[in-house]
DNA sequence: ACCCAGGGTCATA
DNA sequence: TATGACCATGGG
Protein backbone atom coordinates (compact mmCIF):
# COMPACT_ATOMS: atom_id res chain seq x y z
CA UNK A 1 0.00 0.00 0.00
CA UNK A 2 1.52 3.52 -0.66
CA UNK A 3 3.11 4.64 2.35
CA UNK A 4 2.19 7.59 4.17
CA UNK A 5 6.39 7.86 4.37
CA UNK A 6 6.77 7.91 0.60
CA UNK A 7 4.03 11.38 0.71
CA UNK A 8 6.51 12.81 3.11
CA UNK A 9 10.01 11.66 1.72
CA UNK A 10 8.46 13.59 -1.30
CA UNK A 11 7.80 16.64 0.71
CA UNK A 12 11.50 16.57 2.17
CA UNK A 13 12.87 16.64 -1.25
CA UNK A 14 10.75 19.07 -2.56
CA UNK A 15 11.40 21.27 0.21
CA UNK A 16 14.14 20.41 2.84
CA UNK A 17 13.77 20.19 6.61
CA UNK A 18 11.77 23.21 7.91
CA UNK A 19 13.18 23.54 11.48
CA UNK A 20 9.64 23.90 12.59
CA UNK A 21 7.89 26.26 15.11
CA UNK A 22 8.86 28.95 14.15
CA UNK A 23 9.70 30.70 18.04
CA UNK A 24 12.34 31.28 20.41
CA UNK A 25 11.08 29.26 23.43
CA UNK A 26 8.58 26.76 24.34
CA UNK A 27 6.15 29.31 25.91
CA UNK A 28 6.31 31.64 22.56
CA UNK A 29 5.14 28.40 20.91
CA UNK A 30 1.98 27.76 23.02
CA UNK A 31 1.58 31.63 22.50
CA UNK A 32 1.79 31.68 18.86
CA UNK A 33 -0.58 28.08 18.74
CA UNK A 34 -3.30 30.71 20.14
CA UNK A 35 -2.86 33.46 18.17
CA UNK A 36 -3.32 31.28 14.84
CA UNK A 37 -6.38 30.09 15.37
CA UNK A 38 -8.19 30.32 12.33
CA UNK A 39 -5.59 33.45 11.43
CA UNK A 40 -3.07 34.18 8.90
CA UNK A 41 0.87 33.52 10.46
CA UNK A 42 1.36 37.09 9.10
CA UNK A 43 -0.54 38.42 11.59
CA UNK A 44 0.38 36.41 14.16
CA UNK A 45 4.21 37.51 13.69
CA UNK A 46 3.24 41.25 14.25
CA UNK A 47 1.16 40.30 17.62
CA UNK A 48 4.12 38.38 18.78
CA UNK A 49 6.44 41.26 17.79
CA UNK A 50 4.22 43.50 20.18
CA UNK A 51 4.52 40.89 23.48
CA UNK A 52 8.33 41.08 22.66
CA UNK A 53 8.22 44.76 22.68
CA UNK A 54 6.53 44.93 25.45
CA UNK A 55 8.38 42.34 27.40
CA UNK A 56 5.17 40.35 27.80
CA UNK A 57 6.46 36.96 26.26
CA UNK A 58 6.59 35.23 29.84
CA UNK A 59 4.67 33.41 31.72
CA UNK A 60 4.50 36.02 34.79
CA UNK A 61 4.76 38.84 32.46
CA UNK A 62 1.48 37.82 30.57
CA UNK A 63 -0.35 36.81 33.83
CA UNK A 64 0.03 39.82 35.56
CA UNK A 65 -0.47 42.03 32.55
CA UNK A 66 -4.36 43.90 32.69
CA UNK A 67 -6.20 42.19 30.16
CA UNK A 68 -6.90 45.52 27.96
CA UNK A 69 -2.91 45.56 27.57
CA UNK A 70 -2.88 41.87 26.52
CA UNK A 71 -5.92 42.82 23.92
CA UNK A 72 -4.21 45.72 22.42
CA UNK A 73 -0.30 44.10 21.87
CA UNK A 74 -2.10 41.22 20.00
CA UNK A 75 -5.59 43.17 18.52
CA UNK A 76 -3.34 42.35 15.15
CA UNK A 77 -4.00 38.47 14.99
CA UNK A 78 -7.66 39.35 15.09
CA UNK A 79 -10.36 37.82 18.10
CA UNK A 80 -8.05 39.90 19.89
CA UNK A 81 -10.64 39.88 23.09
CA UNK A 82 -11.34 36.17 23.40
CA UNK A 83 -7.50 35.21 22.71
CA UNK A 84 -6.30 37.42 25.62
CA UNK A 85 -8.36 35.56 27.52
CA UNK A 86 -7.40 31.90 26.10
CA UNK A 87 -3.59 33.40 26.29
CA UNK A 88 -4.02 33.53 30.38
CA UNK A 89 -5.93 30.13 30.48
CA UNK A 90 -3.14 28.21 28.59
CA UNK A 91 -0.48 30.12 30.71
CA UNK A 92 -1.85 28.95 33.84
CA UNK A 93 -2.15 25.36 32.50
CA UNK A 94 1.65 25.73 30.73
CA UNK A 95 2.84 27.22 34.47
CA UNK A 96 1.50 24.05 35.54
CA UNK A 97 2.53 21.21 33.76
CA UNK A 98 5.96 22.19 32.26
CA UNK A 99 7.78 20.43 31.48
CA UNK A 100 5.89 17.69 32.21
CA UNK A 101 8.85 15.12 31.70
CA UNK A 102 7.49 12.12 33.59
CA UNK A 103 3.80 12.62 32.22
CA UNK A 104 2.27 10.19 29.92
CA UNK A 105 1.65 12.28 26.45
CA UNK A 106 -1.97 10.95 27.01
CA UNK A 107 -3.01 12.75 30.64
CA UNK A 108 -0.85 15.85 29.43
CA UNK A 109 -3.15 16.19 26.21
CA UNK A 110 -6.25 15.64 28.20
CA UNK A 111 -5.29 18.35 30.42
CA UNK A 112 -4.52 20.45 27.94
CA UNK A 113 -7.96 19.97 26.19
CA UNK A 114 -9.54 21.01 29.41
CA UNK A 115 -8.65 24.26 29.43
CA UNK A 116 -11.01 26.60 27.45
CA UNK A 117 -9.83 27.84 24.46
CA UNK A 118 -7.67 24.34 23.42
CA UNK A 119 -8.80 22.17 21.30
CA UNK A 120 -7.42 19.14 19.71
CA UNK A 121 -4.88 20.91 16.98
CA UNK A 122 -4.20 23.71 19.42
CA UNK A 123 -2.91 20.86 21.96
CA UNK A 124 -1.31 19.00 19.77
CA UNK A 125 0.77 21.58 18.42
CA UNK A 126 2.12 22.42 22.62
CA UNK A 127 2.40 19.13 22.87
CA UNK A 128 4.71 18.60 19.87
CA UNK A 129 6.61 21.85 19.76
CA UNK A 130 6.26 23.02 23.45
CA UNK A 131 6.64 19.63 25.30
CA UNK A 132 8.37 17.75 22.61
CA UNK A 133 6.44 14.88 22.75
CA UNK A 134 5.14 12.86 19.45
CA UNK A 135 1.64 13.49 18.31
CA UNK A 136 0.60 13.81 14.85
CA UNK A 137 -0.69 17.66 14.26
CA UNK A 138 -3.73 17.98 12.09
CA UNK A 139 -5.07 20.75 10.86
CA UNK A 140 -6.98 22.27 7.77
CA UNK A 141 -4.43 21.97 5.41
CA UNK A 142 -3.58 18.65 6.24
CA UNK A 143 -7.08 17.18 6.33
CA UNK A 144 -7.31 18.53 2.55
CA UNK A 145 -3.80 17.82 1.45
CA UNK A 146 -4.84 14.20 2.40
CA UNK A 147 -8.01 14.30 0.78
CA UNK A 148 -6.43 15.58 -2.50
CA UNK A 149 -3.90 12.77 -2.33
CA UNK A 150 -7.45 10.45 -1.95
CA UNK A 151 -6.81 9.25 1.59
CA UNK A 152 -10.24 10.58 2.72
CA UNK A 153 -13.35 10.84 0.92
CA UNK A 154 -14.25 14.17 2.68
CA UNK A 155 -12.02 17.14 3.66
CA UNK A 156 -14.41 17.24 6.96
CA UNK A 157 -13.13 14.36 7.93
CA UNK A 158 -13.48 14.42 11.83
CA UNK A 159 -10.22 15.52 13.71
CA UNK A 160 -9.33 11.98 15.45
CA UNK A 161 -9.72 9.84 12.59
CA UNK A 162 -7.21 11.80 10.45
CA UNK A 163 -4.61 11.77 13.58
CA UNK A 164 -5.25 8.18 13.93
CA UNK A 165 -5.18 6.92 10.54
CA UNK A 166 -1.41 8.88 10.50
CA UNK A 167 -0.02 7.92 13.81
CA UNK A 168 -1.25 4.14 12.79
CA UNK A 169 0.65 4.24 9.85
CA UNK A 170 3.86 6.59 10.89
CA UNK A 171 6.30 5.66 13.74
CA UNK A 172 6.13 7.65 16.51
CA UNK A 173 9.14 9.59 15.76
CA UNK A 174 9.17 13.35 17.31
CA UNK A 175 11.72 14.72 14.20
CA UNK A 176 9.22 12.98 12.51
CA UNK A 177 5.98 14.47 13.07
CA UNK A 178 7.45 17.97 13.44
CA UNK A 179 9.05 17.72 10.34
CA UNK A 180 5.66 16.44 8.44
CA UNK A 181 3.51 18.31 10.18
CA UNK A 182 5.63 21.41 8.74
CA UNK A 183 6.39 20.11 5.64
CA UNK A 184 2.40 19.81 4.92
CA UNK A 185 1.36 23.22 5.62
CA UNK A 186 5.03 25.31 4.00
CA UNK A 187 3.20 22.92 0.79
CA UNK A 188 0.35 23.81 1.49
CA UNK A 189 0.48 27.48 1.63
CA UNK A 190 2.11 27.67 -1.76
CA UNK A 191 -0.09 25.31 -3.92
CA UNK A 192 -3.31 24.18 -2.43
CA UNK A 193 -5.29 27.00 -1.69
CA UNK A 194 -7.64 27.20 -5.10
CA UNK A 195 -7.90 24.54 -7.45
CA UNK A 196 -7.45 20.69 -6.01
CA UNK A 197 -5.19 19.97 -9.51
CA UNK A 198 -3.15 23.52 -9.44
CA UNK A 199 -0.45 23.19 -12.01
CA UNK A 200 2.32 24.52 -10.34
CA UNK A 201 2.19 21.96 -7.52
CA UNK A 202 5.14 20.23 -7.57
CA UNK A 203 3.65 16.83 -6.65
CA UNK A 204 1.40 16.68 -9.51
CA UNK A 205 4.60 16.23 -11.65
CA UNK A 206 4.29 12.83 -10.20
CA UNK A 207 2.13 10.42 -11.20
CA UNK A 208 -0.62 9.82 -8.99
CA UNK A 209 -0.01 6.44 -8.59
CA UNK A 210 2.83 7.12 -6.89
CA UNK A 211 0.92 8.12 -3.82
CA UNK A 212 -2.21 6.66 -4.52
CA UNK A 213 -1.29 2.47 -5.49
CA UNK A 214 -2.78 0.53 -4.11
CA UNK A 215 -4.38 2.59 -1.35
CA UNK A 216 -8.09 2.30 -0.47
CA UNK A 217 -9.70 5.24 0.56
CA UNK A 218 -9.87 5.43 4.49
CA UNK A 219 -13.57 4.90 6.03
CA UNK A 220 -14.35 6.08 9.38
CA UNK A 221 -13.44 3.23 11.99
CA UNK A 222 -16.95 4.61 13.68
CA UNK A 223 -19.23 4.33 10.84
CA UNK A 224 -16.96 1.00 9.80
CA UNK A 225 -16.62 -1.10 12.98
CA UNK A 226 -13.06 -1.37 12.97
C1' DA B 1 -16.78 44.36 -1.99
C1' DC B 2 -15.69 39.94 -1.36
C1' DC B 3 -13.01 35.78 0.56
C1' DC B 4 -9.93 33.64 3.50
C1' DA B 5 -6.45 32.59 7.13
C1' DG B 6 -1.81 26.95 10.64
C1' DG B 7 -9.70 26.96 15.43
C1' DG B 8 -12.82 26.74 19.25
C1' DT B 9 -17.18 27.30 21.61
C1' DC B 10 -21.95 27.38 21.85
C1' DA B 11 -26.80 26.75 20.34
C1' DT B 12 -29.81 24.14 17.71
C1' DA B 13 -31.88 19.98 15.07
C1' DT C 1 -23.47 13.72 14.46
C1' DA C 2 -23.61 17.85 11.97
C1' DT C 3 -24.44 22.39 10.58
C1' DG C 4 -24.43 27.59 11.63
C1' DA C 5 -23.25 31.90 14.21
C1' DC C 6 -19.82 34.16 16.45
C1' DC C 7 -15.25 35.91 17.44
C1' DA C 8 -11.98 40.36 14.27
C1' DT C 9 -7.71 41.71 11.88
C1' DG C 10 -5.09 42.22 7.48
C1' DG C 11 -3.95 40.73 2.71
C1' DG C 12 -5.33 39.19 -1.96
Amino acid sequence: MLELNKVYRRLLNIYGPQHWWPAETPFEVLVGAILTQNTAWKNVERAIRNLKEMKLLQPIALLSAPLETLEQAIKPAGFYRLKAKRLKEATKAFKELWPADHMPLLKLRSRLLQVHGIGPETADSIILYAFEKPTFVVDTYTKRFFHRLGFFKSEKTPYEVVKRFVESQIPPNLQLYKEFHALIVEHSKRFCRKSPHCDECPLVECPRSFFTAGITTFDHPSSASR
